[in-house]
DNA sequence: ACCCAATACCTTCGCGTCCGATATATTGAG
DNA sequence: CTCAATATATCGGACGCGAAGGTATTGGGT
């Protein structure tokens, strides 16, 4: 497992890092975390779900039934927690990569010599 | 496309935003910003260039022959830098978001109940 | 009493990306 | 003369994701 997590699965564990919660209120909990940008679709978040659970990365924690609906509460592993901090880690480094690129891009728009002093 | 970069192709946007670079070298540089973790199959390497060239994020610069072997160079375009930037600031406010959390965690390792004040 | 929206679970199917393997060509080292 | 390194390209499989649809219950609107 060093295939790095995609989005909707690092932002599953990040709404998992702070309480359990229901598939449901996942959704709605990933949605704020990304300004409304990432709205998660049932497929993908009991697909990821089912496949974290395989992995060790998030458990069952436990079920309940409000007015008679079932809740089916997820935690996230000692093993997820791990995970989801390298995985956190990686995507500080490529942050950083890229905004440092960025910024020295901004530097010269249009001008690769700068009427060069160096090489 | 409004689909998040997966890791290799937002490594190879930012390997391209120093200065046009061609394929080979890019899987080098790619190595390189990710601290070797992530080693670019050719397959993976030009598969994505040619999609970020059918979606305009970058454009074919110039061609070389270096002692018989050619080199083709590509450059990131001004939408591809603007992709990158934004794909930066998404990936930015998710770090954020799971180093929070993480550090709440940290916290209370196994206590979800601190003895609380607050609802 | 009726239907529709919201809550809450789950499944199936297709697509796009990634990776591993493989192929080709040239130069330089052993 | 062969092998490693440089440098390009292609193909098939695997897998995560997203869209759509399906089941069930409660509560609001009419």
């Amino acid at each position: 497992m060093d295939t790095p997590l995609r989005e909707p699965t690092f932002l599953i564990l990040t709404a998992l890092a702070r309480e359990p919660m229901h598939g449901y209120a996942i959704i709605g909990e990933v949605a704020a975390l990304s300004d409304g940008r990432l709205s998660l679709r049932p497929g993908t978040l009991y697909g990821a779900l089912d496949r974290l659970t395989d992995a060790g990365l998030v458990e069952l924690d436990r079920e309940e039934t409000v007015d008679g609906r079932l809740r089916r509460y997820y935690r996230l592993s000692p093993t997820g927690d791990a995970t989801l901090a390298a995985e956190t880690e990686r995507l500080r480094r490529n942050v950083e990569a890229a905004t440092a690129r960025l910024r020295a891009r901004a530097a010269r728009p249009l001008a690769p010599r700068t009427a060069g002093g160096l090489a």
